[in-house]
DNA sequence: AAAGACTGGTCTATCTTGTAGACCAATGGA
DNA sequence: TCCATTGGTCTACAAGATAGACCAGTCTTT
């Protein structure tokens, strides 16, 4: 928007809700986070429980996840492999607010639905 | 991830979280409603407030919040033109958790970027 | 014994999404 | 007169996501 204030201003640490959500709101973060807030679980079986996720962006996301200290891994050295997925305290810590925002969801999707259907609809005239 | 699964399964409403946070988690959305949670603003006054959004971002997503509807847009017939954005009840409604999602990532910041920057030097090895 | 499926990924080619920047038409200010 | 401002859209390009092949070793089925 303001190609000369990026020039400007040290950007740094923008805030600290914009890094967050920068990697927290990428289609797929939740979505494992989620699943695995239900249990500890392999790469195919997370893989399986989100179902339309590719192998790579799993791996991404997992990776992602890893860094920024939501999740561990943990490598077993049998044959097949088994590299198990964990929530960390700090992804722990994290469901509460997700747990809340999942309600929400919840309550709402009948509203959201209507509202898109009645665009539509208003869109078509 | 099971190409033949989606055949199979009728994927009309998958969930109603994963329906919400696909809307929701990209990047932009969460932005504009915190932005307009803080007041009701005009189109090129949001695009200074978040001011890394390119315009047809800022559009779309606007768009999709309002057919969604968070926000309701109202256009003044005068010259320049004005437009203001602000949040319907459904929208307000979504500031509690949103909260909470800000507050909690405000206070694990921190440990976040610790821990990523504890990855960085491991992958150096 | 051979074929297939499973393990956890990576690689590449393609498709989709996002971005930057030009452009619009009318108006106010310097 | 020249530039900025209004709220966008359009187009060309860059970045990100996806599908699908592939790997090497083992276990199961036929």
């Amino acid at each position: 928007m303001n190609p000369e204030k990026t020039e400007e201003i040290e950007f740094d640490q923008p805030c600290p809700i914009r890094d967050v959500l920068d990697r927290i709101g990428d289609q797929w973060s939740l979505l494992v986070l989620e699943a695995l807030g239900r249990k500890t679980m392999r790469f195919n079986e997370l893989g399986r429980e989100i179902d339309d996720i590719s192998r790579q962006m799993l791996s991404r996301t997992l990776r992602r996840l890893e860094e920024d200290g939501f999740i561990s891994r943990a490598i077993f050295a049998e044959v097949p492999p088994r590299v198990e997925y964990t929530l960390t305290a700090l992804g722990r810590s994290f469901l509460g607010p997700l747990h809340i925002l999942t309600q929400w969801a919840d309550e709402n999707h009948g509203a959201i639905c209507k509202s898109r259907k009645l665009a539509r609809l208003a869109q078509s005239d």
